[in-house]
DNA sequence: ACTATTTACGCAAACGATGTAGTAATATTA
DNA sequence: TAATATTACTACATCGTTTGCGTAAATAGT
């Protein structure tokens, strides 16, 4: 019942606390004979170090905090996968934390955390992370920061990436070759950084092939998805709508169709959709869904690795670097011009 | 940089390490103008008790663990939400280990538990612990589970479910009145309780119905989607197959589908398709699926809010206790009858 | 054989917060 | 007024580990 300590197991080994400490940590100090006797005696008790003591001790928790906007999210869902495979094989714990894209949130989550519960922090922001005061403040408490995805590039740090600008453009492009003349960008919030760079890709290859940016087929939408419903649905009620749609995250995508369904709009004949997504169902859809696929997994996998490259040396301050990777095209029904 | 700590704060105020700490626990012991200076100079100079002091002292963590086989899947994605929702709401951080349904890795995470890091665990077992030995030895260590979906029953605890009897003779009794008299289940495993719940409840209306319970329609998927695909496939490829089909969990309606595609099977005409599921874009298939969903959310929830009342009394043994949470059925296109 | 070094261990002081047991000073009661 | 109770604080041991330093014995070097 009650865990065995180091007193007890240095009581029945008949050494001091201090030699099975050093002994469980394979120090040099100690000769062979006893750090076996003293290995086999641990593991036959069942020995296992108090995390709170040592944590105490050596100033280190072996835990890493993720902080993400949502994890019922296929992006984020995926991406703590790859985060959770390296943590484990670091031998790391991992808390989570969601905001659900509540700046307000997101301060009291990292004010949680600045006295020393986790040895670093992997984060993707909120849409309305305008201001990174609360994320400057927190590094200079001496915990490292890694970004991934949503980003926030006057923080400096390693941050994961993929390429939003290049993918905005060749989302737009595609739409272009399949005969769109009025493409609309939905985007989430445009506060942050990934939206930012899928609108310029989208804006660049608008530009690119003479084609008139309007400023109200950029909508802006939310986290309140019936608002985002509204917004959606007054965009393509009455004639002059978009042919074209190009939708900066999963979700807008979704209701995009469930609009298109209730106008009776048909995809792709009447208006044609792609978006960022790693709905695992794209192709199953009706019609099925273009999407940039970003590889989340490998997005989680390679932040948790760039912080681990740094906590193993000590280091925590972590120098600026882009870390980008690609995401893919997945040209379904959804965007294709039928001849 | 450095965190301010008690020693720093007493010194500044003039005042002992203990006057100060049981100031901020307003302890009846000090005095009310020495607590308003003591909660002002520690709010100014940013103070915030180090967990792993208070940790080791007070042998509370102040954290859970949550235990499940994939955050990648909409159900559990779910859960965990509801899970953190209550556990900030409880001053709580939430741990969370991933077991991709292998029980040699949740024997790990326990065995990694044990040490106090959590005051509790909320766990959904693998498809494959049929063994619940690291579990009863778990609980002995004196830390509190509760189970949420896939429970053990043998393990003395609450235990929060849905009513998947029920639901499986209400899926089965849907695709019975919907002309299906060949009907197969897909099966995650066969160890854990709700796999024999809802294929208790599918062999049950099968019985009622008057209709044979073949065993060759009970098909044991696993966690490999290839080989889950190659034994759908198998199941639907020449004549002799079924015209209706029960898949017990999201992903195996997913690899269904897919086999259909490719096979050209036609649903509902040919094959009718009910599974249980929290699959967000269910409507928007083609055919939109039908599914049994259950209140994932709210089970997390739960499962949270049953842990936290016994935390509260700091109680770590929670006595049996079945809550059991209602799903709903949702008829859509993939399980009808075209007349 | 006598010093210098290495080996193998123990002692005790941290780490920071908590809580019990004190202790003065003041307030209350018989 | 003396005994008692209350108030408002402080000292100190404790939680379990880690680690710098000390030291006796064994080994090596001259």
């Amino acid at each position: 019942m009650a865990a065995v300590n180091l007193k007890q197991l240095a009581k029945i080994l008949d050494l001091s606390i201090s030699t099975v400490s050093k002994a469980l940590r394979d120090s040099h100090e100690i000769g062979d004979a006893t750090k076996l006797r003293v290995l086999a005696k641990a593991k036959e008790m069942d020995y296992t170090p108090n995390p709170f003591a040592s944590g105490l001790r050596r100033n280190k928790s072996k835990t890493i905090a993720v902080v993400v906007p949502e994890v019922a999210n296929n992006y984020f869902a995926l991406a703590i996968n790859g985060i959770e495979r390296i943590a484990q094989e670091n031998d790391y714990h991992v808390l989570i934390y969601l905001t659900h894209e509540d700046i307000e949130k997101e301060k009291g989550i990292m004010k949680h955390l600045e006295n020393k519960r986790v040895d670093g922090v992997l984060m993707s922001v909120t849409m309305n992370t305008n201001n990174q005061t609360h994320l400057s403040d927190f590094q200079q408490k001496g915990i490292p920061i890694v970004f991934f995805d949503r980003i926030c590039h006057e923080i400096e740090t390693a941050k994961i990436t993929t390429d939003d600008y290049i993918s905005g453009i060749n989302a737009t492009k595609h739409l272009i070759e399949n005969e769109c003349k009025d493409i609309a960008f939905l985007s989430l919030g445009d506060d942050i950084s990934i939206m930012q760079k899928r609108k310029s890709g989208y804006l660049e290859e608008l530009l690119k092939n003479n084609m008139e940016a309007k400023p109200e087929r950029i909508i802006k939408c939310g986290n309140d998805d019936e608002m985002n419903y509204d917004l959606i649905k007054k965009l393509l009620s009455g004639k002059n709508k978009p042919d074209g749609i190009f939708a900066s995250v999963e979700k807008l995508a979704i209701t995009t169709y469930q609009v298109c369904r209730e106008l009776k709009i048909n995809i792709p004949n009447d208006i044609k959709i792609i978006c960022f997504s790693n709905l695992e169902t794209a192709s199953l859809l009706s019609p099925s869904l273009s999407t940039i696929t970003q590889p989340a997994y490998n997005i989680g996998k390679t932040a948790a690795e760039v912080m681990f490259k740094y906590l193993d040396k000590n280091k925590t301050y972590i120098p600026n670097e882009n870390i980008i990777l690609q995401s893919t095209l997945h040209i379904r029904e959804s965007s294709q011009h039928i001849v």
